[in-house]
Order: C-alpha cells, then sequence, then structure tokens
DNA sequence: AATTCAAACTAACAAGTGTTAGTTAAAGTT
DNA sequence: AACTTTAACTAACACTTGTTAGTTTGAATT
C-alpha cells in the first residue's frame, strides 16, 4: 500500500538524518538504504523538503497539543512540570530518530513551515516560562533565575534521543521516576 | 599576517556551521562571509575538513586537560561536580559558535581525528561517571540511577552554547551560581 | 483476456560541490 | 632595483546533488 512506503521512507530518513544531519544525507542514500533507486522515491513523496517536513511538524503539533493541556489543567506548577517531563520522556521512548531532526535540523525547513514551528516552538517555551514563574510567586519553586530553570529542565529532556536506545537502556517508568527527581529535588 | 587570517576563517566558519551545520554550509559561504572568492581560502587551510578538525580539536582537548585535574585532585565529588559546572560555563562563554560544531558536526570528521574524538568524549563521560559513583558510594550524592544523574547534568552543560548569547545575556557570575544551585540542588 | 495502476526502473539534466592550476598585484626583503 | 612572498584572483575540473521524463513490470480489477 502506498501510505506504509510512504511511511517507511519518512522513518528510515529519520534514522539516517539522526547519524548525519539532514544536509549530509542524500536523497541516494535514502534509496539504497531502501534498496532502491533514488528516482523511485518520488513516487511517493514529492520532494526531500516534504520529507522533513512530516518528520518535524507532526511531532511539534503534538507536542504543542500536549503542553497546552497541561498548561491549562487546574494542577499545581509541580504537578505541571512533572507532567512535561513524562511527556517528553513519552514522545522520545515512540520517536528517538525523529526527535534528533526536530531538535538539529529544523532550520532546514523554509517558509510557511520554518516560520509555524517557530512560532510552536516560541509558544511552547512561553508556557513553560509562565509555570515555572507562577511556581516561583507561590512559593512551589525556589527562587532562582527562571531562564537557568527552564534551560536546564529542557535541554535535558530535548536530548534525551541522544541517550536512550544506547546500551543499558532504562525501563520507561524507572527513567521517568528517576528523571523527575534529579530535575525537581536535585542530586544532593 | 598568515595566521590571523586562518584563525579568522576558522573562526566565520563556526559561526556558520552553528546556523547550519557543517554540510549545509559551502566553501562559497565561508568565502563570501570574508568578502573572498573560495578558491583563496586554500592560500589559508589545506580542506573544509581541515576546518572542522580546527574547530573541534583544541576545544576538545581542552576539556580533557582540565577534566583530568578535576578528576585528579583531593576535592569531594560535589566540588568535583560544581568546577566541572563552571569549566563547561567558562568553555562555553569564550567559544559558544565552536561548541556547536563539537556537539552537531563532531560525526563529520575522519579517520585518526574522529577516533581520537570519540576516545576523548568516551574518557570525559567516564571520568564523569566514576565521580558520580564515589559520590553515591560516599553517600555525598543521593542513590539515584548514575546514568540519569550523567545524563541530565551533560546534557544541560552540552547545550548551554544555545542559550548563551540569546536576548537577556546572563552575567557569568549569577549563571554560574545558579547553575550550580539548579542541578545540584534542585528547583524545589 | 483486457485494462488499470502502483511502484519500480534507466537515463539524463542543470545546478552546485570541493578543489586545483595558473596568474596577478601589492608589500616586504635583500 | 631586483627579488621573494603573501594573498587575492579567474577559470576550470570532476563529481555529486535533487529532481524529472519516460518506460517497464507485475499484481489487482474489470
Amino acid at each position: 500500500m502506498k501510505q506504509d512506503r510512504k511511511t517507511e521512507i519518512i522513518s528510515i530518513s529519520a534514522k539516517l538524518f539522526k547519524e548525519k544531519g539532514f544536509s549530509a544525507v542524500t536523497m541516494r542514500d535514502i534509496a539504497q538504504a531502501l534498496d532502491i533507486k533514488a528516482a523511485s522515491l518520488y513516487n511517493h513523496i514529492k520532494s526531500k523538503q516534504e520529507i522533513l517536513v512530516l518528520i518535524i511538524i507532526e511531532i511539534a503539533e503534538e507536542f504543542t497539543n500536549k503542553m497546552n493541556q497541561i498548561f491549562n489543567s487546574k494542577e499545581t506548577s509541580i504537578q505541571k512540570l512533572e507532567k512535561i517531563i513524562e511527556l517528553h520522556i513519552e514522545i522520545t521512548i515512540r520517536n528517538p530518530n525523529e526527535l534528533a531532526s526536530l531538535n538539529n535540523d529544523w532550520m532546514h525547513l523554509t517558509n510557511q513551515e520554518l516560520t509555524y514551528f517557530i512560532k510552536m516552538r516560541e509558544d511552547y517555551e512561553q508556557n513553560f516560562r509562565k509555570i515555572v514563574k507562577t511556581g516561583i510567586a507561590n512559593q512551589e519553586i525556589k527562587n532562582l533565575n527562571p531562564e537557568v530553570i527552564i534551560f536546564s529542565m529542557l535541554s535535558t529532556l530535548r536530548t534525551l534521543y541522544i541517550w536512550y536506545g544506547k546500551k543499558n537502556t532504562i525501563d520507561e517508568k524507572v527513567l521517568k521516576s528517576n528523571m523527575t527527581k534529579v530535575l525537581m529535588n536535585g542530586i544532593i
């Protein structure tokens, strides 16, 4: 079925993009990984650009939607942050390769997609920022520089894809529990 | 002087590599940024590859040397971790663009340089791991999964270059102090 | 049996890639 | 004044890039 082959192309592309980056992967590389010729890819996708868009945008939208749900819920700031940690872990475990592109190759999006992506990312960070600031105002969260808190948590969560899947793969529940403790309560 | 122009090429290349990645930047891009022709670059450097090597290896060696000093010092595990945090902040502030290449484009190194880099990175992580495990055995550090601790701290420190230099640039001392508190004591 | 169609193929393209060869002009050195 | 050196240039190369056009094949549908 056409949709299956297309999914396969996107999935194998994400894997290759993770290893070498979008620009260093050629259509011939992608084709070879599927044991077909480069021209045959165009029976399924419009362009190399389209592959990148399909990899990135869907996941970015999922982050946006789930973040909005968490942001608008009635929970405490701390509970919201815990939910965000779990969200990142869940999406990372399901799509480690796609997250590599989202993190490293988003700047190769063009036009509307680039604008759209940047908007989503800014909104996401803005929601995160508001949660942290509310938490500080509430005295739920320590009065530290909020940018340092956001940066520290987000950079850990965003690069999780690098670590997950290496030797000693950690169980999802254990990871959530440990990660939450490390990020929220510190290590000493 | 020749050395100055060469330094200039490396520095502007690092800036361009940060924005688009090594593979997406052409020799003509680099030349244009210096207002010369691409062929003229070869009066100063041997190849595009050499530029990448010069950007990455020097900083990787600095990390290696400083880490070894910290590792072999007589301080407590916690003091060692604090020194590592300061080390990353100092190097990042001095070389934000070069650190982008080190983090994102190291896989485009080849042959001996690739092997050498990977060896340095593994040794660095191994030292980090030993410090954390010693700290846990000492009961200086909480008994959490050491891989989660290492990953969480290192991913924050390694991606610092993305954040430093944006609007609201934080003072170095404030950053060190806040970052240490966030990473060591948590946020709640 | 005849037709349609998805998905592969071969062949080729125009543009862009890193790099080399040979030249030129100005500055520094003898 | 004659020279060497530095660092730019123009022109071109062999190769790789994403992509298009047209064709073939085998399975599904009529």
